[in-house]
DNA sequence: ATATAAAAACAGACAAGTCTGTACGAAAAT
DNA sequence: ATTTTCGTACAGACTTGTCTGTTTTTATAT
């Protein structure tokens, strides 16, 4: 009964919270012990390293991101109001934790050398965001080539990881509506 | 005789490298010190702290950063040359450096809680570069409304932060190409 | 339902090493 | 002669991870 245990989801849910408030650096396993109230024990029961409470917390956290923003998604009609959808979601998350930019290219640039396989989550999920962006730009109306699809989806890629860069230093959302607002003009 | 001394600049050589390769907090003040062949005391002796360290690091660095950048500019006819030539330096950091993204929003990203201090000569170098983009936008032959200038560049900018995060999770310059073609089409 | 066996979580001391920053007197440079 | 740099020992607090033994929870058998 280890896998459905309740000290994996309490130790996911403080490192979620700190490893974004602080850094993975900054947080220690004394912290995060403290903070989930789980017995040191028992965490090295569950994860045999610090490093693989980050290799986990990646796993859940880029499921968590994708499930929540499928939701986040639902109504809205395929296309470009999927892809600013990608705007919203942005915007809620950066004003839900105060502007300190996206969680996985935090874990990046803290840790210029990264284990492959955190990094390889990482890339995975972007991959992902790339993939849907191109899917949704070919349902526009205005028929574009294979090269314009993959121009455009680079283009609104570079946005978005822009202006979460941008917001984490205005500490402000200002930056993630003139991306949006940049974006829709140019899906028209 | 302490503003020349050869500690500091050893000092500032030394965790240019460092603080870049492997983070502030990974880089610790014995390896500082070992590396800069210079003692503990004498370290101690031109920077109070270790976050003083850091704060004299961000101000070299800003200030080589434009220097470097205005040396690259030479030659260039202001406007859109000057403008790409934000994305050729970038690349030719990128390049030298291995792909470890913007050394200074390595830093705020690395230190979410950052010295407002420090937080502030970022602050000022990214304001450097929107200045200067809005000037050299200002002086295309295509007549734009301040709005538009306005846009644009927060355009650029998004490009510019956009591909330094995209390359750094590439470990490649294509990003940074395709932002550049992408920014002189939008130049035009 | 109750007794028993097995698994999991517990609290906390401890090891072994890291970290930043201070203190000392000696050596070197100006 | 005065300032700077040096080497190094040290304090004190922190780090991750191990280990021990106890208590609680869970599953199974009667």
């Amino acid at each position: 009964m280890k896998a459905n245990s309740k000290v994996r989801a309490r130790v996911m849910d403080t490192v979620t919270r700190l490893f974004y408030e602080q850094g993975f650096q900054a947080t220690g396993i004394n912290q995060i012990i403290e903070e989930s109230e789980v017995a040191k024990a028992s965490l090295y029961e569950h994860f045999p390293s610090k490093e693989a409470i980050l290799q986990a917390y990646l796993e859940d956290a880029t499921a968590q991101w994708r499930s929540e923003f499928e939701e986040f998604c639902k109504g809205k009609a395929a296309g470009d109001k999927t892809i600013l959808a990608l705007f919203d979601y942005r915007k809620f998350l950066a004003v839900k934790r105060g502007f300190k930019g996206c969680t996985f290219i935090r874990v990046v640039y803290e840790m210029p050398n990264l284990d492959k396989a955190a990094l390889e989550v990482i890339l995975r999920h972007k991959e992902y965001i790339r993939k849907m962006l191109k899917e949704n730009i070919a349902l526009l109306p205005s028929r574009r080539s294979p090269k314009e699809v993959e121009e455009l989806a680079e283009m609104i890629v570079s946005l978005y990881e822009g202006c979460g860069v941008q917001s984490s230093l205005e500490r402000s959302a200002r930056s993630i509506d003139s991306a949006r607002k940049i974006a829709q003009k140019l899906l028209e």
